[in-house]
DNA sequence: GGTGGAGCCTCACGTCGCGTGAGGGTCAAG
DNA sequence: CTTGACCCTCACGCGACGTGAGGCTCCACC
């Protein structure tokens, strides 16, 4: 019994597009034409298409349906297998994304009616905040925010004016202004974070590397790097404990060369450890002779002397490490690196 | 500050070639271009990037998320709620999809290494089941299939090849060997069903539909209607006990004529049930109205006689149908259609 | 024998969000 | 003056068909 085009497709619940397509590819060719040039198929083509079908209900491209009836390519548990864990990302993705809606939908019902603008600029922090923090930390940071009020982000707004207004004036990060200003900076800190190193160093991170988030509070790369010059400044008295006057000088003059260069290489490092590299892989091996390097040239560790006081000061002051993004997870990274 | 398309790329994790792609279609066009004519994209520019990304992130589609940001289109907490509803959908999906596949994925591992052929038989079997059945019943089936073992398959087959020797051989349907089959018939049936109408009926609607299943057991729509003109045949001598003799030969000549009409009705009215049609719905009142046409010309249900003496019989005599796939809710169904 | 309608044929473009070249200009550094 | 990094504009490709357009075939009915 030879079946046209329509009555295949009427059988199968297919359309005739469809079968045409199949013709097309090669992936289901009628067995014969009618002189006039019809489809004709018979029993063995429709078996083939009843087995296609019930492949395509398994979620298999055609292209895959192909090779499995064609006997080729690998063997069926395997490609099942892998059609689940295909399954089981995409199912995690739409979680992902369904919550994200969802927290969107009730802050939409909370607020008081938001205009497009600020929908938008709370949806782009939410997934900034979603790159950077555990739900949790952005739970916390949420309420936090939400307590401290608006009066907190304009607080924000005049002291990176005031910052930005001494980096215009070419005032040096060792002033006294700057010098206060930096205080300050850490103050308005400890008001969102709590003493919180870990979410310290995310929101660095995240203020770092988020241009959208620097063009939307105004602290950008300049501000940062002026801030911690100050904040690295105020460090020297500590270090002036375990320094004589003449290696303190030249530590200053080491910190304004070369502190610049340790967030970028500090976010290497960490990104380096949270992507499970170990510490004796080449690239790690890397990282870890640029923080040698860097710490001979900032701290002149290559000098024994200094580098016995350094260890001294920094065993005995775990301040000299606050607002560094380095901690004793990092610390140990490093330390792994080097004795490979 | 003007960004060249690549410096905004890098900024953003965006290819060049994506940027280029929304000033095709007009997304995020460049506010300006060089003399030599690069792109160039201000502070504007690159916040509208910001969001386009944000609502991206959210699953917003390109052409969606111009119409969001042209202020135009519906409002975000009904795209939103769409959204979600959406996403259900695909996520329901795909969790139905995995559990098909972890079911096979279970076959196979307890089966003795099926062939290609086997696996793709029970794959379509499987598939079906699904379609027709509730879980359960498909369980109860696989197992009570499992129970019966392949003998059972075997004696209908070769059931099934002598009833097509009988209208091969153009034997009546009221011959005594066609009733001796549609006897072994329903029991081979009972067999596998235990007296479940509502499975009976499924099974039957699926054996009707499935031309795949058809050609599988060779039980195709000749088959199911020369068995089901013996059981009806079958039936008259209950009719007998309430009609004269003149009347259960007009029955019967009746029944000969239109009884194939009845499934594709029954077919009809079941699928307009379970598709939660109201009884006055024209589509519903059409399907009253053709069953009341077909009930006048098989049981002579117009003329007031003949309909009394009927009415009493299907009243006192369940087994009348049995294996017709007609049950209490779709009489129910058909009498609503009439009373409006 | 003509006509009408259903069904068949072969192109061929559109979908969606880019990836991936091809072929060729621009720009700053050496 | 070259080199290399970056930019430009086409334009095809993907996947599984949907949706016509324009034309042929078949069968029933007049």
């Amino acid at each position: 019994m030879l079946l046209k085009v329509g009555e295949l497709a009427k059988r199968t619940g297919l359309t005739v597009r469809a079968l045409h397509h199949y013709d097309d590819i090669g992936l289901l060719t009628p067995s014969a034409r009618s002189d006039s040039g019809y489809r004709l198929y018979n029993g063995d083509d429709v078996t083939r298409l009843y087995r296609i079908q019930a492949l395509q209900r398994l979620g298999f491209a055609l292209a895959e349906i192909g090779d499995m009836l064609a006997g080729s390519g690998p063997a069926l548990p395997g490609l099942i297998a892998q059609q689940i864990a295909a399954l089981d990302g995409q199912i995690e993705q739409a979680l992902v994304l369904r919550a994200r809606l969802q927290q969107l939908q009730r802050r939409l019902a909370t607020d008081t009616e938001p205009t497009l603008a600020d929908w938008l600029t709370a949806l782009e922090l939410m997934t900034m905040y979603e790159k950077y923090l555990t739900q949790q930390q952005a739970d916390i940071l949420r309420q936090r925010k939400a307590e401290l009020g608006e009066q907190y982000d304009a607080d924000w707004r005049a002291l990176t004016d005031r910052v930005r207004a001494l980096i215009d004036a070419k005032v040096p990060a060792q002033s006294a202004e700057a010098q206060a200003l930096a205080q300050q900076w850490t103050s308005h800190t400890q008001r969102l974070v709590h003493g919180d190193e870990d979410l310290l160093i995310k929101l660095d991170t995240m203020q770092r590397h988020e241009p959208a988030l620097q063009s939307h509070n105004g602290i950008d790369a300049a501000v940062i790097d002026y801030v911690s010059q100050a904040m690295t400044e105020a460090r020297l008295p500590i270090y002036a404990k375990y320094f004589d006057a003449d290696e303190v000088e030249r530590l200053r003059g080491n910190f304004r060369r070369h502190m610049p260069e340790w967030p970028t290489l500090v976010g290497a490092v960490r990104r380096a450890m949270d992507s499970g590299l170990a510490p004796d892989h080449p690239e790690a091996q890397a990282l870890g002779a640029r923080w040698q390097a860097l710490s001979h040239a900032t701290f002149c560790t290559d000098e024994p002397a200094m580098r016995g006081k350094f260890m001294q000061a920094v065993k005995s002051e775990p301040d000299l490490l606050l607002n560094t993004g380095i901690d004793r997870a990092l610390l140990d990274f490093v330390i792994a690196t080097q004795s490979h």
